[in-house]
DNA sequence: ACCAAAATAATAGCAATACTACCATTTGCA
DNA sequence: TGCAAATGGTAGTATTGCTATTATTTTGGT
């Protein structure tokens, strides 16, 4: 098999195959992941590990130990852990930006496009996701449990001067663009759909670990999307 | 001055002296920081250390220095850094649900008591908060930026099991009573409290560091308090 | 005021973490 | 074939997170 380079995939029951970019800021990174099988290497193992241990107890070391690389080759590609994850996050934001784009394609009503919305933020792997080395399901937990990690630093105003947070930021200007559309005088759109986002995560972890703190049941993250769209649909309407 | 042992104080213009316990849960800490001077200089003193590097660059070294004192001392304390913060966190909680308590005492219009709540999350500093030895705007920036991390990790499961989640539940539990009473058809209304308190610190750490993640502009708490109110309207009005 | 018990300080040490540096080997490709 | 880039292997350092031991101070009771 042929080293396909700087590429993600997408496979359909026809003979079809879509190849994406998913783009990562530049300086993220020293060397891109996707340009080696080492760096792909990185990237699997690092979310399966970071998955199963947790972010804070994932070493360098122990991914290098399960790739069967060294802490000095991983070093090449990422200047420490803490860019590791925003790597890992800014593509799942990049992923779900373009699950939006395809999935509320042609759609016509802007209610109808925010309901997908709302499904593509807190159920993403329910469309399309069988993508060649990055366990989606996998990356999803993480982000539910530790993406705050990514911005809650003191770095974060550096972070975010070298543009680290754009994905996550252009996913939620797409979002907040549809609330326009259906009420153009509502005053906080971006705040909603911000909100909504990290909502759409704490109440799944909530539900998993913290159950007293919502009605939404582990597991059931219908649930999840029905909460996040009542009230969004609610705020927006007049 | 003799020492009043494990009380915080409120002060009033007339003379007189309020004394509330703030009782944190026994199991977070080795021994209680409230018994002795070390341990109130422990809590002063990493409040003003972790709002001024941020968690992960605080250790127990740094703060044994600040104290003028050492790491073990600090270790007879809290078990470890995890669970200063826990401590301190639920000592927020605690904080928030008195000042609810007091603040919403014989306000007989449901309405007008969830929205004191939603001030209240968002800017409890504007009630009563002139305490001994907690700076509680100091510990507010902290909850606001690092008080996620306490429930984000993998051990949340037995930290939960010991109860240490207790006082964001009860403060939770508080504010969807009044939610119920508004409106008891509706189905989250825990889940819509849990989601506005998270957004109330999301908000307030967007609009300083993130600002394009929402409107609401830095340091204009008002903002945060109004934009909170008139979405926990919307979703309880029928 | 004095003694015993408790609390704290001082010091040391250890294993793990978060890196950095250096050099040897392999691989890709011109 | 040969050179450069990528990777592997080894070592080493400073810091962190924590424990243990002992000395000193503080305290509360008689």
């Amino acid at each position: 098999m042929s080293d396909v380079g700087e590429t993600c995939h997408f496979n359909y029951s026809i003979n079809l195959i879509i190849l994406i970019q998913i783009r990562i800021n530049e300086h993220v990174y020293l060397k891109d992941p996707e340009s080696s099988k080492l760096g792909r290497s990185i990237v699997t193992h690092s979310i399966a590990l970071i998955d199963e241990i947790g972010f804070e107890q994932a070493t360098f070391k122990k991914l290098a130990e399960g790739i069967g690389s060294t802490e000095a080759s991983i070093y090449r590609y990422f200047e420490n852990k803490h860019k590791l994850l925003i790597y890992l996050v800014s593509w799942y934001w990049n992923w779900l930006e373009y699950q939006l784009m395809f999935s509320t394609n042609n759609v016509p009503s802007a209610e109808d496009r925010l309901k997908i919305a709302m499904k593509v933020i807190s159920q993403p792997h329910t469309f399309q996701s069988d993508l060649l080395h990055i366990d989606a399901e996998a990356l999803h937990r993480i982000v539910v449990g530790e993406s705050p990690k990514a911005y809650l630093s003191k770095e974060v105003d550096g972070d975010n001067k070298e543009g680290y947070f754009m994905s996550y930021k252009r996913l939620c200007a797409c979002i907040a663009d549809i609330c326009r559309e259906i009420n153009p005088t509502y005053a906080y759109p971006t705040a909603l759909v911000s909100t909504m986002v990290e909502s759409a995560h704490n109440q799944s972890f909530f539900a998993q670990h913290l159950p007293r703190l919502t009605e939404i049941k582990n597991g059931n993250e219908n649930e999840v999307t029905e909460f996040l769209t009542e009230v969004v649909m609610r705020v927006l309407k007049n």
